[in-house]
RNA sequence: GGAGCCGUAGUGUAGCGGUUUAACAUGUCGGCCUGUCACGCCGAAGAUCGCGGGUUCAAAUCCCGUCGGCUCCGCCA
């Protein structure tokens, strides 16, 4: 390196640059070798530039031949526009070249086991094994760079609109509630343990009744559960809290946080006010209370018409207290029977027994179930689910939960497959007035959809001592595309409710105390009314970069067993380090990792 | 905890109706080549068919187990 400096990024040179004598770093990205002449496309951050290596123009051709991909070299030369004909209309760079005068080796490399560039198709375990090079991608850096500019963006609204970013402690109290903690030994506490954060709800709280006012934080939590395309073990929340505010305060705050997010990373204008769903209409309408609202295909009820109905199935649910509701799908008349079966076992997935259908043709209804109704039940069937020539009426017969979350997610199958609507789209929604309260089997009591801390709405009060699965939370959720971005409430301040709250979910006062006891005690110095949100930064990026799994908007991600492919992690320790934190472990530990360290 | 899909040269695939020199593409290495940009042409090397066991005269191929990756259910206040 020595006496050279950098002077442009490759993908930054153009027609204008013609002429000027510059030093390129990089990494070669392909050598075309002819001869007598030798092409090196050459790699960085900004893109790609050709080299191009004369052997009248200086040094450089000698060194180029011993030049593989992935090397890392330095060039000096002038930029020069391309003979006529030969420009490059797929480069940004493509009008013009850099005649090398000199090309240093900064370091050579290995061949890499799949190509540096985007689109590549080869299995996401190599990917993740060699994430350095994966990463060297454009279309990586590109969801790096988007994410960079993300968080950039919100800190610059945030700040705009007075609120402070603070830290919060990794090392925490394991409560109860929520998701399984990851456990850190205490060392100097033989038998103790902290808890990483599932999220800092707790102390964002009490820095309310610090008086903050404002809070923000870009934040790393951990949950100790079972991985999916869209949840890693440990993700990023942008987390918020206000005082003094009402819940509308914190939905407009939002909105204008997206417009301004989305406006200056991706320049797309977002519509606000965004639409508002409740919780209720979420269910019944679309199936889900995260729905994509990209396209329709909404649920219809018609319970109250197969009442009375000579099919069993429909009439006995009914009359159960069930519910019998339909999809109706355009064109869906032509499914085969193997489609059917398909949608039958995707149905049965989320729990429904069977799925019924009926398709509308011009010679009337063909379905083996339309023999069990008269010709005027058919009629009123049709009409209600706007069914007409050539669609597919779906129907499911079942408790209402399994009815909607197994129609939700047919909905969700059929508009993939029909194409129902263009990736490109982005369709935020709201939904809000989340109940308070679900009954758990498992534990045989309630416990609180959101968190033990969320406020029920006024006009529900008197039902938290009559019908608690009734009451309504002052809870909402932010989706998008069908994800859900974030979530909030706005909290409990007042002690008598939040007695009550306890109370409901089974704890006795001294349960509560011993559980939260430090929330508790703070709340008793003057606590202001406040409510926040939080949202899932990585799931952001996913729908913004328009990815499938937010592994690929995380620069190091974990695979679906929790394990890290390029450091081999996690790893069994020495024997001392688990005596000195007084620990035994009950458990042979798993077939070892292989890692790219070792290979 | 459960269901499904996948695992064959560095990479992506074919072969899976049991007997093949395990094929193709690409990359790699060597040679030739002064206007290519997925450069081209010629040649070469490269695979314990994820691992273990079983069935059989014979297994990449069939069976069982196991490991790893992915998707989903449960789980994720």
């Amino acid at each position: 390196m020595a006496g050279l400096h950098r002077s442009h990024g490759c993908g930054e040179l153009r027609a204008e640059d013609t002429g000027k004598e510059v030093t390129l770093m990089g990494w070669v990205h392909r050598r075309r070798d002819h001869g007598g002449l030798i092409f090196i496309d050459l790699r960085d951050r900004s893109g790609l530039v050709q080299v191009v290596c004369d052997p009248e123009a200086g040094p450089a051709f000698k060194k180029a031949e011993e030049v593989r991909n992935e090397y890392v070299v330095a060039v000096t030369g002038r930029v020069r526009p391309r003979p006529e004909g030969t420009a490059n209309p797929k480069l940004a760079t493509g009008t013009i070249e850099v005649e090398a005068r000199k090309l240093r080796i900064l370091n050579r490399a290995k061949t890499p086991p799949f190509y540096i560039e985007d689109n590549i198709d080869v299995d996401e375990a190599l990917r993740l094994r060699y994430r350095y090079l994966d990463l060297r991608r454009p279309e990586m850096q590109s969801i790096m760079y988007l994410r960079y500019r993300t968080t950039r963006a919100i800190r610059d609204f945030l700040d705009s609109r007075g609120f402070w970013e603070i830290e919060t402690p990794m090392l925490t109290r394991s409560t109860p509630e929520g998701a399984r903690d990851f456990l850190v030994p205490s060392r100097l506490r033989p038998g103790e343990f902290f808890a990483l954060p599932q999220s800092p709800q707790l102390f964002k709280q009490i820095l309310m009744v610090a008086g903050i006012e404002r809070y923000f934080q870009i934040v790393r939590c951990f949950r100790d559960e079972d991985l999916r395309a869209d949840r890693q073990p440990e993700f990023t929340q942008l987390d918020m809290e206000m005082s003094f505010i009402q819940r509308e305060d914190i939905l407009n705050l939002v909105e204008e946080l997206m417009a301004h997010v989305f406006r200056e990373t991706l320049g797309i204008e977002l519509t606000l006010p965004l639409p508002r769903l409740t919780y209720q209409e979420a269910m019944a309408r679309f199936g889900s209370d995260k729905p994509d609202l990209r396209f329709g295909l909404e649920i219809t009820d018609v319970s109250d018409l197969v009442r009375g109905c000579g099919f069993k199935v429909f009439a006995d649910a009914a009359a159960r207290g069930g519910v019998v509701r339909g999809l109706c799908v355009p064109g869906g008349a032509s499914f085969s029977r193997r489609e059917l079966d398909e949608l039958t076992r995707a149905a049965a997935v989320f729990g429904a027994k069977g799925l019924a259908w009926m398709a509308v043709t011009a010679e009337g209804i063909r379905s083996p179930i339309a023999k069990f109704f008269t010709g005027q039940e058919l009629q009123d069937l049709v009409a209600r689910m706007g069914g007409k020539e050539g669609d597919l009426l779906l129907f499911v017969a079942d408790s209402e939960a399994v009815a909607a979350t197994a129609l939700g997610s047919l909905r969700l199958e059929l508009g993939r497959r029909l194409h129902l609507y263009e990736p490109e789209q982005l369709a935020f929604t709201w939904v809000t007035d989340f109940p308070l309260l679900e009954y758990s089997p498992e534990e045989k009591r309630y416990v609180a959809v959101h968190h033990p801390f969320t406020m029920p709405m006024e006009e529900d009060w008197p039902l938290l001592d009559t019908e608690p699965l009734k009451v309504r939370a002052l809870a909402y959720d932010l989706v998008l595309n069908g994800v859900e971005l974030g979530g909030g409430s706005i909290r409990i301040h007042r002690r008598d409710i939040q007695e009550k709250m306890f109370s409901l979910l089974g704890f006795s006062p001294d349960e509560a105390r011993e559980k939260f006891g430090f929330l508790l005690e703070a709340f008793e110095y003057g606590t202001p009314p406040h409510g926040g949100i939080a949202f899932g930064l990585d799931r952001m990026i996913m729908i913004m970069a328009r990815r499938d799994t937010i592994r690929d908007c995380i620069a190091f991600p974990k695979t679906q067993s929790g394990t890290c492919l390029m450091t081999a992690a996690p790893s069994t320790v020495a024997p001392e380090q688990l005596l000195e934190l007084h620990l035994k472990t009950t458990a042979r530990p798993a077939g070892k990792l292989s890692s790219a360290g070792k290979a």
